[in-house]
This record gives C-alpha cells, structure tokens and sequence, in this order.
RNA sequence: GGCUCGUUCGUCAAGUGGUUAAGACACCGCCCUUUCACGGCGGGUUCACGGGUUCGAAUCCCGUACGAGUCACCA
C-alpha cells in the first residue's frame, strides 16, 4: 500500500460513523438519537456517516422496513455519505447480502485456536441454563478432539462457531464517554460467531463490518458497554485496529408509581413516526433528543441540525440516563412552531384545518395568525377551532367574569349595544369590526374587557379562545357572528327574567 | 445473584478543589393584555447518605444506599 511509503503518516484518519439499525419498522426515538449523535460525530469532525442494515436476525424479518429507516432519516435530514441505496466504496451496505463474507473470518479464527465448532444441541444448552439460573454455557465443545471435530462435521451434525474467550485475566478499554472499563474475563462467555443457520451474530457481524467498512467511532447504547472486551478481543484475534467507542447513557421514561424505567410504549409514543403523528415536528424532535443525554458548551438549547453539527462534541456526553420529558418537547416544539414564516405554518396546520371544514374557506391567514403563538402541537388545532364550526351549547354562567366586571345584567347591555353597530358595518375585517367595537366602551363608561367578554363568549361559547372577540367575529363571517351574539343575547335575557 | 455503569431542583442540565451552585422545561405569583397563549419580572432549603484527604470538597478517595444495564443460535 502507498501509505507505508510514506513512512510516518501523521495525517489524521478519516473518521467514519455508522448506523446499524435492523430493520424492525419501528424507530425508537433511543435509535434515532443514536443515529443523531453518529452523524454529528460524523459531521463535526469532516467525516462520512455510512448506514448499513442489520438483517441477520431472519425470524424476525419485517418485510419493507428498510424504508421506515430511509423515510426517518430523510425527514430529519440527515444524510448518509454511504448505504444500501446510495451505494459506496465498502458496499453491500445490508448485511444479508454480506452473508458469504463472515464465515470464512470465522474459519479463520478456527484456524488460529480462537474459536471453535460447537455441536450442543439446543435441549442441552436448555438443560444446563436451567441447572444454574445465572450459568452459562460450560465450554463442552472447547477442547473436543480434532478427529472428533472433523466427524461431526462430515456427518453433517449441526455446528455453531463459538469464539475462545481467555479463562484468566481482564480486558480493558477506554470509552470516550465512560473513561476505563475492566471487565474479568471470567464474565465473559464463548459467544456465538456463526449460527446454526450459517448467519452470523450482531456481534461477529459487527466487528466484521465495522473494520471492512473502516468505522474509526463505533457510537452506540450503553448496554454494549459490558460486552466491549468481547469485541474488543475479536478485533485483537485478528491484529485489527480497535475502534474508539462512544457509549450513551439510556433513554428513560417515568412511570406512574415515579419510578423510571427504559422508555417503552407505556411512558407514551416512543416511535419517531408516533412523535409526527402526535403534532411534533422532526426539528423539534431531533432538537429535543439532542440534548437528552447531550450538552452544549454553551448551554444553549435550540438547535437546527445544521447549528448541531457545528457545535456538537463528544466532551459534551453525559454519563447518565436521562428522562424523556413530554413537556420540554412540546415546549420545543411550540418554539418551532412560532419560528416558521405565517405561510409555512399555514401550511403545516392546513391539515387540522381540513378536518375541521373540509369544504369551507376561511380566511386561514387570519386564522393562522391567532393559532400560531397558542399552538405547541399540530394536532391541537382541530380541538382549537371547533368552535367556529359550531358553537357549543354553553351556560350563561360564562357571562359572568369578575375581572372583566361583567354579569348577566350588563352582558345583556354589551350585546345590545354591539349588535346594532356591528349590523351597520359594511366591510367585515378585524379592523373594522376593531374600531366599530372599540367605540363603544367609552361611550358606555366601562373598560374594554366589559364590552369583549360577552362578546367573545357569545360568539365562541367558551371562556378560553384562541384570538380575541375581534378575530373571533371576523373569521366567523357577519352573518353568522351576528347569528351567534343574538342567540346570546336572547340566553341572557331569558336567564335575566326568571 | 455475579459483573459493569451511574447518582447536582419534579425533569433536562452547567459545574472538574475556593461560585451567592448557572440556564432551560414544568410549577407558583405578579405585570402586560380582549380570555387564553406569547412576552416581561419574581419565587423554591437541588449537590443520595456516611466516612476520610484538604486551610477549603458538588468536585479527590473509601464504604453504604438507591437506580440502570448485562449475563441469548436478539439486536
């Protein structure tokens, strides 16, 4: 190769991260952050996210998942530099099409004494667990003669490759987030390399890959943080270089009796696709579980993706697991939402909107305008505005409001008085109906709040709105404004009566 | 149960031997105001506990408690 012509190569290696996901067809908000993270690490040192697809586990093989994966990160933006659809130098990107590579790797190992065929039947794996509730596997095949190892194998007897762990010492390494970690090698089983099926494990497939694909930053869930050495011990059989690892504390979720637990579907949605449905927007996610368990060095907390690859780094990590909290997502996502140009969020509410008035055209400018700052999830809206399709059936209890000094006595006065004013008026916008209603107050002696109350209750039939009185009646229409405030007005009186 | 990791307000967190222990979400109060929201201002005995080391510890060491992860022909 050239570089040993170089003799001392002091350049920096590329750094390259991936993301392995199987293809379940569901993606865990858990995945997704560590698919952000890889590609921040990626992207904030210059360097290429590939994604590969882990499909060896076939008996649990959803079909078209794959595309659940493209859509999520396509929606999020961020992109890969290599993968089964973009193709790149170190392809096929999807583990099943590498099938034929593993085995010989683990022949290999075979070869070297670091690994051995295994024959034990399932029924005595199942016996020997049973035996010893926290046992393991008890190396029965390790040490089978050479003769015996070849008959078997030539009746054909179903094998597995087990890799030969050390049975004395410890294996260390250091993770970029957790620091040192020493494992006894006593803990570690002779896992399984190659399956009966011929597939090879998560692992051994990892490991294999990860070198192919010159992974430099294996970025993954802390629960592969005890299995490391094995790996690492993988990497060592075959004088490969060991990858810097980036372990990440765990997603929680709270339960009811307080305590916490890993966030599952009973702490509520969990999936990506489950967030969007629920009225949050990609950014706001991919903001949010940046810093669940990330923070930046200047403890600032809004983000774009782009504003992420700039100013994340692996320092920043933190060591323990951290609570999914709804509340700041949905906060994050109202900023979001607040953010956009009034047209895009338009755009974006249009759907709640036609849930609402499938046909009818309103003015969705105006209506957007009250919506906007109130809104914190898109699926907010059609509850929203319900209440300009029909006006619910409401009390005249309503009326009364201590801080707006109103009652159903004077209630009755404001609609009388606005009524016949808001009949006169020709052009039916929210400055008109303004200035025609704002008149008013002064001329009755009462402050703003006394004459807008009943107004805004009668034509909404509720006490909390979106918008004022003003908007109210303007995206209600003249007609039918007017129709709502009589109606009102006719409730009053007739309470007033009795 | 063994092993590994973790523990700063309810939650996310800054902090790396000397700070009045930041900030954000949530909550509460006030202001703004046409309800609500937005915005503004203000509020809360937060360093799990116990021992050390040190003039001085949220920061270093040891133990305890609690939490989590892991111990598959799953990934």
């Amino acid at each position: 190769m050239q570089n040993s012509e170089r003799g001392f190569t002091t350049e920096m290696k590329e750094v390259r991260t991936r993301f392995a996901p199987s293809p379940t067809g569901f993606m865990h908000v858990g995945n997704l952050r560590t698919a952000l993270y890889e590609y921040l690490i990626a992207r904030s040192l210059n360097g290429k996210f590939v994604l590969r697809i882990e499909d060896t586990d076939r008996e649990r093989l959803v079909p078209g998942a794959e595309n659940v994966i493209y859509d999520t990160l396509k929606q999020v933006g961020m992109t890969h530099d290599e993968g089964p659809d973009v193709g790149g130098p170190y392809g096929p990107y999807v583990q099943s099409q590498r099938k034929d590579i593993y085995l010989p790797y683990a022949q290999e190992l075979v070869k070297n004494g670091k690994a051995y065929y295994c024959f034990c039947t399932k029924e005595r794996l199942d016996s020997l667990s049973q035996a010893d509730a926290f046992g393991g596997y008890d190396r029965h095949c390790r040490d089978l003669p050479q003769e015996e190892v070849d008959k078997l194998l030539q009746q054909g007897v179903p094998y597995v490759i087990r890799q030969k762990m050390p049975v004395t010492g410890a294996t260390s390494f250091t993770d970029a987030v957790y620091g040192e970690i020493t494992i006894e090698n006593t803990e570690l089983e002779d896992q399984i390399l190659i399956k009966s099926d011929g597939y090879p494990t998560y692992n051994f497939a990892n490991v294999i890959d990860d070198h192919l694909m010159h992974i430099t930053h294996v970025v993954r869930g802390c629960e592969y943080l005890t299995s490391t050495p094995k790996y690492n011990l993988l990497y060592e059989a075959f004088g490969w270089e060991v990858p810097t690892y980036v372990h990440l504390p765990m997603i929680m979720g709270r339960n009811e009796d307080g305590s916490v637990s890993k966030l599952s579907k009973r702490h509520g949605a969990t999936g990506f696709a489950d967030l969007v449905s629920d009225g949050y927007l990609p950014q706001a996610i991919i903001n949010y579980i940046a810093l669940l368990g990330w923070c930046s060095k200047d403890n600032r907390e809004v983000f774009t993706l782009q504003e992420l690859e700039a100013h994340f780094s692996i320092d920043g990590i933190s060591k323990s697991q951290s609570v999914f909290d709804y509340d700041k997502l949905t906060w994050l996502n109202g900023e979001y939402l607040r953010a956009m140009s009034p047209e895009a969020f338009t755009s974006l509410a249009m759907p709640g909107y036609r849930q609402v008035f499938p046909q009818t055209e309103l003015d969705w400018a105006l209506l957007s305008s009250i919506l906007q700052p109130r809104v914190t999830k898109l699926n907010q809206i059609p509850d929203m505005i319900g209440f300009f399709k029909e006006l619910p059936a409401y009390s005249a209890e309503l009326f009364i409001n201590k801080k707006s000094k109103t009652n159903l006595e004077n209630s009755a006065v404001m609609l009388e008085a606005a009524i016949p004013v808001l009949e006169q008026l020709d052009t039916w916008t929210v400055e008109c109906i303004h200035d025609a209603l704002l008149a008013l107050p002064e001329q009755l002696g009462v402050k703003n709040g006394t004459l807008l109350w009943p107004v805004r209750i009668a034509a909404a039939g509720m006490t909390v709105t979106p918008g004022g009185a003003i908007e109210i009646l303007a995206i209600l229409g003249k007609e039918e404004a007017l129709r709502r405030l009589r109606a009102g007005l006719a409730k009053l009186k007739a309470e007033n009566k009795e």
